[in-house]
DNA sequence: AACGTATATGTATAATACCGTATATATGCC
DNA sequence: GGCATATATACGGTATTATACATATACGTT
C-alpha cells in the first residue's frame, strides 16, 4: 500500500564504509571518481596501476555495498560513484578527497590517467 | 643539526585511517571522543557496553596509531582525540560526526555516559 | 606490605580479506 | 561461427584481525 521506499539509499554502516575505504586499490579508484566522474575499468587499470582482476575484483566490492553504479557502453563498462548515496556519506568523501588529493599516490593516478593513450571516450585530439 | 620534524604528524595513511576506523568498537569511541572531550576507559566501556579488555584493547591500536593520546590522573587513563593531527585528518572525523551524531548507536552511547553513575570527573550533583 | 580498583597484555582460536593465476563470460567485428 | 578485446569470477594460499579468557601491571589506601 505505502510507496516502496526509493531503493533503499545505504545498506552500509559507517564501519562498512570505513571497512571498504581501508584497501588502497579500492581508496584509489573512489578519489578517482570523485575526481574525474565517470571511469571505465582499463581506465582504472591503467591509472593505478594494478592488475585486470584485482580492480574488477575491488569495483565488485564497491558495487555490491553500493558505493558505485555501472553501465555498460559496447564493450566498456564504466563506473561512477554512486549519485544517492546517503546523505552522512558525501561530506566523508567530499572531506577525504579536498585533503589528499595533490598527495601521492592519488596526484599520480590522475596523472596517469591524463596521459593514458586510446582511451575509451577519447576525443578528437586536435579539434 | 636541522631542527626534528617536531614529532612528526601523521605515521599513517589514509587507507591506514579506514581500517583503523573500520571496527565498531573503535569507531563509536572516536566519535564518542569527539562529541565528549577527554573520557577514560572505564566511561568509554560502560557507555559502549564492551568489556574492559576489549575496549584496552581497542584503545591501544588508536594509540598506537597516532590518532588519540592518553593521560593519567590518578588511577584513571583519560583518552581524547588527538589535537595535532595531520590537516586531512580531522575534516574527515568532523564530517563523520556531524552526519552520524543522531543516529545509532551513537547517540545512544552519549546517553548511557550521560546516565553513568560515579564517573571519575563527578561534579556534585547539587551546587 | 596487603588489598582493591583500573587498565593492559599474553595466548589460542576463529573469521576475514587480499592476492596471483587461470578461466569464464560478454560484446563487437569479420 | 570464429576471433579479439574488455570484464568478471573461481580456486587456493597466506596474512591480518578480532575475540574470549586468563593473568599481569599500576596506582592509591590502609
Amino acid at each position: 500500500m505505502s510507496a516502496e521506499p526509493a531503493l533503499e539509499l545505504t545498506e552500509f554502516t559507517p564501519p562498512d564504509l570505513f571497512r571498504i575505504l581501508a584497501d588502497d586499490t579500492r581508496l584509489r579508484a573512489m578519489v578517482l571518481m570523485h575526481a574525474e566522474g565517470e571511469l571505465c575499468v582499463c581506465e582504472l587499470t591503467e591509472a593505478i596501476g594494478v592488475s585486470q582482476p584485482k580492480m574488477s575484483r575491488h569495483l565488485a566490492v564497491l558495487r555490491d555495498a553500493g558505493l558505485v553504479r555501472d553501465r555498460r557502453e559496447r564493450i566498456w563498462i564504466h563506473y561512477q560513484i554512486e549519485p544517492d548515496l546517503a546523505p552522512w556519506v558525501h561530506p566523508i568523501l567530499n572531506a577525504l578527497c579536498a585533503g589528499v588529493a595533490e598527495d601521492s599516490p592519488y596526484s599520480e593516478d590522475r596523472q596517469r590517467l591524463a596521459v593514458m593513450p586510446d582511451r575509451p571516450g577519447d576525443r578528437c585530439p586536435e579539434e
